[in-house]
RNA sequence: GGGCGAUUAGCUCAGUUGGUUAGAGCACCUGACUUACAUUCAGGGGGUCGAGGGUUCAACUCCUUCAUCGCCCACCA
């Protein structure tokens, strides 16, 4: 037998395991024509990534779904990978490059890119080694990367097939432009926050009479040098007559015409909107309505260009504000500044404050993809676990904008489009077909220049559960593991990815992408904070892994993933100690069971009938707990199933089973069931917990190979046993009761005492039986029955499921102590009792309530009338 | 402005169709180094389930109003 060590030594095992797995290649799948597949792709990580505890959770949720129907004999594919996080990568590499003092455009494209791809190659994998030191069962040799040549393929596919499609167009909008990272921006990557600002009323002096005014409102001063009209509401009484007149912008003295708008609303501010078309989402629409022009007063990086006029131009865009304010504010044009919060859109990359922003952009048609990814949720084709977040699913779909997909970086999907010189648009997938097209068109040969923007990169990421398994190709693998079963994310990203992979699996495949979507909660700091870098409040996972080990982490965060977790390092504890715990209840065993049985047979109902009662309990007790495991898991509820098996095995097999049979090691029926109760345990907990489970199969069950290769437990009904079960709550009440009564009067936990009984009151159960166990659990010299109990003096008594037992308290007894002690008890009881009877008593409960509910209630009360008589009896008899 | 979620022991949370005396972990108190484990064991204290109203024989659970906190969505400058 190999020595264990006292503690669990998750630091050499934990690797040991990850590398043997995956060595043995035991996670690869193939389609196979016997088994049925159960798929799930995994959000990949950027490749900028690190662990954090919002993947650790989210990789555990996986992993544990993923083990667990492997066990269950199921062709079990776990779709590993990493996303090429545009904005985010080209962000990092140019951070980099700052330091070396240099920009992206020192480099010029193609050796940035370059630099991207090597950066990519020597850090982009670190996540994926992180998640396998988090025990993540992935099929790493299936492991993809969204600008993988073959995914690139399928991106630039899909640009084609939905532009063929009418689905994808080009055109000059206001959209939200970035203007650190220097890009547009979709809706979905704006945050919006809720910032203290002012709302300043600025006089605009009318140009038939510049005595008189008119006064607009805004938030954003330094945009009047783009006004190209005011706007007000034709209801509007106060500005009827103003209507087709013309003001003079201040500061620009540009003649601007005050036009009417239903927009305007007369309520807010001064009822006169200022019109700056190129710079807000409302100006632009307005704009458009009226005819108005288009003044661009910025540059890309949000400096104020020569439009703005020779005094702004080259000033940032929030210098300006402050520069404009206080001019018109010397020139008595400013009359009022109200304070006012309102959301300011920031970069989710960045955190710059963003500008609404005119360019040429190409976007998708969304209303048409929108429509079948809807029903497939109403239908209920596609589940959202928790239900509430079908509602946020839908609502999305219901007021859905076009999506803007072009993105000003380098580093993605080249968007495969060829302009000629008169701006003819040729999409196809490479140059040379492009070519081929502009000959056909023009006649000649022209050339052509290719679109310098890349892809948004979810455009890519929505076709991560297909194009991992060889779309557009036809495949074997595509058939089988598609579509897949579940994904696992956050709720963040329902619409950046969930919704998207719904309409593009719809529309490419024709098929939902998966059945099942569990949203989990965001890992928090004990005070609700997002756990951030920034902030500084995360708790790395590898620190975790590193301090309490692998199984510790993906336990305690489990435990605690009922909505949002609010996770400090002192909760790893639990999953470290439970670890150390089945590590040394395995000691003990090993240590004790030295002739199993080979064909020791749990399941044959007709042998353990034969055996005595606290193993009968312990295999009952386990398949109970399996039975509700399985419900747990199948339901998504794995902090409950976690509870279970904590539950199960610290208190029933740890706490009890293994304590009653410590003395009755040299019994073969001990030694095999209690060997075989670790092993099924073991196997049950190992999707939670796979590193020491693993380990400690190698030592339990050498031959059978890896337990992540082992077959689940399959539930014994004939097993359970419900009497069992009860029989032996009356041995741990009984134990419990002495060992009350032994710590109420300071009994030394070395002194053993005589134990009396009387079973008067309970003819089905068998004390006798269980002497041993409470000989030694309760710290008892004797056991002995004694019908005249009562009568005997210095003694602690209490009633136990009818049956009285009392400890001899040798001369120490204060007799008005226990007498006490025993009336408290039996007011409380009374108390209940006449609850309970006034319930009974009242003719709508027993009419209306259900006939089981009434009998059980009268059985309380009837077992409540017996206790409370025989405590009396008890009482009246102590002296 | 709309929507969603939360509010249960000092802390973090369970509580699945309404039905025993509302549970767990941590923390706390008492006791024990009992040769599997002090990352342990035994015992204990502690909750009018956010507030008010309602439905019901019965409410932590259903309805309603309110309060506090959090999240998401929204073009009112």
């Amino acid at each position: 037998m190999t020595e264990l060590s006292k503690r669990f030594n998750f630091k050499e095992v934990d690797e040991k395991w990850s590398n043997h797995w995956v060595d043995k290649g035991l996670f690869h799948t193939k389609p196979h024509k016997d088994k049925k597949p159960y798929t799930i792709v995994i959000p990949p990580p950027n490749v900028t990534g690190i662990l954090h505890m919002g993947h650790a959770l989210n990789d555990t949720l996986q992993d544990i779904i993923i083990r667990y129907k492997r066990m269950n004999g199921y062709e079990a594919l776990w779709m590993p990978g990493t996303d090429h996080a545009g904005i985010a990568t080209q962000n990092v590499v140019e951070k980099q490059l700052a330091k070396e003092g240099q920009k992206r455009q020192d480099l010029g494209r193609d050796a940035f890119v370059e630099r991207l791809w090597d950066w990519k190659q020597q850090y982009g994998d670190t996540i994926i080694h992180q998640l396998k030191k988090l025990g993540s069962s992935c099929d790493w040799s299936r492991t993809r990367f969204t600008m993988d040549d073959d995914y690139s393929h399928a991106v630039k596919d899909v640009f084609i097939k939905l532009y063929a499609k009418g689905l994808i167009y080009r055109g000059q909008y206001i959209i939200n432009w970035c203007p650190r990272c220097q890009t547009a921006l979709s809706d979905e990557e704006v945050e919006h926050e809720d910032l203290p600002g002012n709302l300043y009323h600025i006089k605009y002096a009318l140009k038939e009479d510049p005595n008189k005014f008119l006064v607009v409102a805004t938030t954003r001063p330094e945009t009047m040098l783009g006004d190209t009209a005011v706007a007000v509401n034709p209801k509007d009484e106060r500005y009827k007559d103003f209507i087709g007149k013309n003001l003079i912008l201040p500061l620009v003295n540009r003649e601007i015409p005050i036009i009417e708008d239903d927009f305007v609303n007369p309520e807010f501010g001064t009822g006169a909107v200022k019109v700056t078309p190129a710079h807000d989402p409302n100006d632009f629409d307005i704009g458009k309505r009226h005819d108005l022009p288009f003044i661009n007063i910025l540059n890309p990086d949000a400096t104020l260009n020569k439009e703005a006029g020779a005094d702004y131009e080259g000033m940032d865009r929030f210098e300006a504000r402050e520069v404009i304010i206080s001019t018109l504010k010397e020139a008595k044009l400013l009359t009022k500044v109200e304070q006012h919060t309102h959301a300011v859109g920031h970069c989710y990359r960045c955190h710059t404050v963003i500008e609404p922003y005119i360019s040429k952009q190409w976007f998708v048609k969304m209303k048409p993809l929108a429509g079948p990814a809807r029903d497939a949720v109403t239908t209920g084709a596609i589940k959202f676990y928790p239900d509430r977040w079908t509602k946020v699913y839908l609502n999305w779909m219901d007021n859905i904008r076009d999506w803007c997909i072009s993105r000003q970086i380098w580093w993605g999907h080249r968007i495969p489009v060829w302009y000629d010189d008169q701006e003819n648009i040729y999409v196809a997938y490479n140059e040379e077909e492009a070519l081929a097209q502009a000959r056909d068109k023009r006649g000649e040969a022209v050339k052509l220049r290719q679109d310098p923007d890349v892809l948004d990169t979810w455009f890519s990421s929505w076709l991560w559960p297909f194009a991992t398994l060889g779309w557009p190709n036809k495949s074997e693998d595509l058939d089988y593991f598609y579509p897949t079963a579940s994904l696992f994310t956050a709720s963040e990203i329902i619409f950046f990815w969930v919704a998207r992979m719904v309409m593009a699996g719809i529309e490419f495949i024709g098929e939902i992408p998966f059945k099942d979507v569990y949203i989990h909660g965001t890992v928090r700091d004990t005070e609700g904070r997002k756990m951030s870098k920034s902030l500084g409040n995360a708790i790395d996972p590898l620190e975790i892994i590193n301090e309490y080990g692998a199984d510790a982490l993906r336990f305690s965060l489990i435990m605690n993933s009922g909505q949002d977790l609010f996770v400090s390092k002192e909760k790893f504890e639990v999953g470290r100690n439970f670890a150390n715990k089945i590590w040394n209840a395995t000691r003990l065993i090993l240590m004790n069971t030295s002739e199993i049985d080979s064909n020791f047979d749990i399941t044959k109902k007709e042998h353990i009938q034969t055996m005595e009662l606290s193993h009968q309990w312990i295999i009952s007790k386990f398949y109970t707990t399996l039975q509700k495991v399985n419900q747990s898991i199948e339901s998504y509820r794995y902090s409950e199933a976690e509870t279970l098996m904590y539950e199960f095995f610290w208190s029933n097999f740890c706490d009890w089973y293994l304590e009653i049979i410590k003395n009755k090691w040299d019994d073969k029926d001990t030694q095999n069931v209690t060997y075989k109760i670790l092993e099924l345990s073991l196997q049950m907990m190992h999707p939670f917990m796979p590193f020491v489970t693993e380990e400690i199969w190698q030592h339990i069950k050498p031959e059978a190979g890896e337990i992540c290769t082992s077959l689940w437990p399959e539930i014994q009904s004939q097993l359970i046993d419900e009497s069992k079960e009860e029989q032996m709550s009356y041995v741990i009440d009984m134990i419990t009761a002495v060992r009350n009564m032994r710590a109420q009067w300071n009994i030394s936990p070395k002194l053993k005492t005589k134990c009396y009984f009387d079973a008067s009151g309970n003819t089905t159960f068998n004390i006798q039986e269980h002497e041993q166990s409470l000989l030694r659990l309760a710290q008892l010299e004797t056991l002995e029955e004694d019908i005249k109990i009562t009568q005997r003096k210095n003694i602690a008594i209490t009633l136990v499921h009818g049956i009285k037992i009392a400890i001899d308290l040798g001369e120490v007894v204060d007799v008005a102590k226990e007498k006490a002690r025993m009336i408290k008890e039996r007011e409380g009881l009374i108390k209940l009792k006449d609850n309970l009877a006034k319930r009974l008593d009242n003719k709508s409960f027993t009419d209306k309530a259900p006939k089981e509910v009434v009998k059980k209630e009268k059985g309380r009360l009837e077992a409540l009338e017996q206790k409370t008589e025989e405590l009396q009896k008890v009482i009246a008899s102590l002296h």
